[in-house]
DNA sequence: GACATGAGCGTACATATGTACGCTCATGAT
DNA sequence: ATCATGAGCGTACATATGTACGCTCATGTC
């Protein structure tokens, strides 16, 4: 018997994924509220018993894919550390980008809505990108420590990283397969750059 | 006396910045017809004398503001050769931000929309960026001839270095004057990384 | 000068959207 | 057992939106 809280916590979460369906096909700053009132199987006005109107939505719904990305990069980063035979850069790029395909709602909204609405939402956006930004920047710096390889510029290194990945990773979401897949090596390639580029600064500066 | 043909694509071109001038603000997917029609100064239904439907007038977007990023990207390019004193790399990069600022609202349109429209609104857009990169490789190519230091993966190093500047370029543009000018500073010293990347992976091969 | 063309307008209407208001009725506290 | 709470519903309405239809009247052609 699931109690009254957890009803309404069913009911919002229920919201919040419609919001993401919906906005996989059309762009978040299209949605109704009517629509995703719909899709939710709720009547339109129940809609405020949990938000206060659609920026409000977003701005929750940013927050749990935050939540969700970051912890399945959590879980990604332990298998890339469990398969030691293939490169860093190879298994971290292809973990990413099957899980940018399970979850290919979640990184179109994050990435679709670069202009797409209105400024807090675009600036809550940024901050949860950052985020990443800053995690991958740490492994930076113990991975290089680990193979001795110094590495100049690391926040910098990260964020080129970073931008690459999502965004070619993005564009990739609608491609068949196969295209994907060349994707990916494109990425790995692109990403291997940096890590090339930030190592022979490190090296020039010494 | 303007002709009869010149007073019709005046309007369309009103028609046009009038969209433009819209998606800036709520992003291209939420524009209506008529808001279009309101801020173009027609009356709504003047609008499909031009247009089919607001898809179709997405797409003639894109065609013009393709066309006209283009343009300036070749007459920054000679400004660019102009000024031989700075880093090639600096030079490029602040002449791109520099009407990437001028030019705000077509570079919201190019990368706002990444998600946020339908499937053949997003392939040409993805089209209009891939020239860029394609331009880009041509620069590249002959700058290492002329230099000597050959690069590895040309068009590879391309992609990567169009994707962190027209990215975090965009990111920038909500952004005040002066940390704009830091952002700058980090594509800046990210291309750079691109740079070196390729060039070590070029030299390791030999 | 007569006439066909077509850009732009105003009216009209069906549908979509946000939201106010008040009801129900299961839940959980007293 | 009683009762306050509040999630969800249905109704209602003002406004927004896309678009069909037919008119006007300046333009360019004959």
């Amino acid at each position: 018997m699931p109690t009254r809280v957890e009803r309404k916590n069913a009911t919002r979460h229920a919201i919040l994924q419609a919001a993401l369906r919906l906005s996989a096909e059309r762009g978040f700053s299209s949605l109704s509220l009517r629509g995703i009132a719909a899709e939710a199987g709720i009547a339109p006005t129940s809609f405020y018993r949990h938000f206060q109107d659609i920026d409000d939505l977003g701005l929750a719904l940013v927050d749990e894919v935050g939540l969700s990305l970051r912890q399945l990069i959590r879980e990604a980063r332990r298998r890339v550390s469990a398969r030691k035979n293939t490169g860093v850069t190879r298994a971290s790029i292809e973990t990413f980008m099957e899980f940018a395909d399970s979850n290919a709602t979640l990184f179109r909204l994050l990435l679709g809505e670069g202009a797409g609405s209105t400024a807090p939402f675009r600036r809550a956006i940024a901050k949860e990108i950052a985020r990443f930004t800053d995690d991958l920047s740490d492994d930076l710096r113990s991975a290089a420590k680990e193979s001795g390889k110094p590495l100049a510029d690391v926040g910098l290194a990260a964020e080129a990283m970073v931008t690459i990945a999502f965004n070619l990773g993005a564009a990739a979401i609608d491609l068949p397969a196969e295209e994907r897949r060349k994707v990916a090596d494109r990425i790995i390639a692109e990403v291997r750059m940096v890590v090339r580029g930030a190592q022979a600064e490190a090296a020039a500066a010494r």
